[in-house]
DNA sequence: CCCCAGGCGTCCA
DNA sequence: TGGACGCATGGG
C-alpha cells in the first residue's frame, strides 16, 4: 500500500487529537528555559522544575543568569542532567545579553540570523534552536524530534538513517511556510509519538495513523 | 528490577 | 561523518 502524504498525516492527527495550543509555557522566556530541560527528558519533569523556578520567584532572566550555577542545578534538579542543564542555561542567557542586551530584540530578529546565533550557543543543537524559533519566537521554522523520525521511519516516508536536515526540508518543502501550521504539526506529532508510538511496547494498532 | 523520556557535546576511528 | 558514551531524575 502506498504510504501516507505529509498532508494525510496531518489531517488524520489533527481530527484524531484536535487543537494542541503549544507550547506550554506562558512566555517566551518560560518556553525558552523548557526548551533546554526538556532535551531528552519527560516533559512532567521538566514542569516539576519550573514550578521550582517559579515558587522560589526565580523564573526571570535575571535570576537564571545571576544564581550560583550549584544552586540553579538544584532548583532544577527534577529534569534531569541537572548540572549541565544549569550550565547551558545560563550560557544561553549570557549569550543573549551579550549578543542582543535582552530576549524581546533577540526574538526580533530574523529567522536565518536567530538559528545562525543559536546553534553557535554551546548546549543548543537544532531541535532546541528550532522549538525556541517556531515557539518563542513564532517564526516558521518545522522541528524535528525523536518523534518525529520514530513515525516517518515506521510509516516508510524515510530511510531510518535520515537527519535532522533532511526531515526538516521534507517537511518545509511540502508544507505552505505557515507557523500555525508547523506549531501544531509538530505538537500533534509529540502526541502521537507519546501515545503510540513509542519506543517499547507501541500501540500500532491503535495509532490514528495505521 | 527493568526501560525510557520533546538532545547535545565529546571522543575516536 | 558517524557511532559510542556520559549526563540523571522520575514515571511506567
Amino acid at each position: 500500500m502506498t504510504p501516507l502524504t505529509l498532508d494525510e498525516i496531518y489531517q488524520k492527527l489533527s481530527k484524531h487529537f484536535g487543537p494542541q495550543h503549544w507550547w506550554p509555557g506562558d512566555t517566551p522566556f518560560e518556553i525558552m528555559i523548557g526548551a533546554v530541560l526538556t532535551q531528552n527528558t519527560n516533559w512532567g519533569n521538566v514542569e516539576k522544575a519550573i514550578n521550582n523556578l517559579q515558587a522560589a520567584g526565580l523564573l526571570s532572566f535575571a535570576a537564571i543568569l545571576n544564581l550560583p550555577q550549584d544552586v540553579l542545578a538544584e532548583q532544577i534538579r527534577p529534569s534531569g542532567y541537572y548540572n549541565m542543564k544549569a550550565n547551558r542555561l545560563q550560557n544561553l542567557l549570557s549569550k543573549i545579553e551579550e549578543e542582543y542586551g535582552d530576549l524581546d530584540c533577540m526574538l526580533q530578529q530574523d529567522l536565518h540570523s536567530l538559528r545562525e546565533f543559536l546553534l553557535s550557543v554551546k548546549g543548543i543543537g537544532p531541535e532546541t534552536a528550532d522549538s525556541i524559533i517556531l515557539y518563542a519566537a513564532e517564526k516558521p521554522i518545522f522541528v524535528i524530534d525523536t518523534y518525529t523520525h520514530r513515525i516517518l521511519s515506521h510509516h516508510e516516508l524515510i530511510c531510518p538513517e535520515t537527519d535532522y536536515n533532511e526531515m526538516q526540508e521534507l517537511f518545509m518543502d511540502s508544507l505552505p511556510n505557515e507557523t500555525e501550521l508547523f506549531n501544531e504539526y509538530h505538537a500533534l506529532l509529540v502526541m502521537c509519538g507519546k501515545n503510540y508510538c513509542k519506543k517499547t511496547k507501541p500501540k500500532c494498532a491503535e495509532c490514528p495513523l495505521s
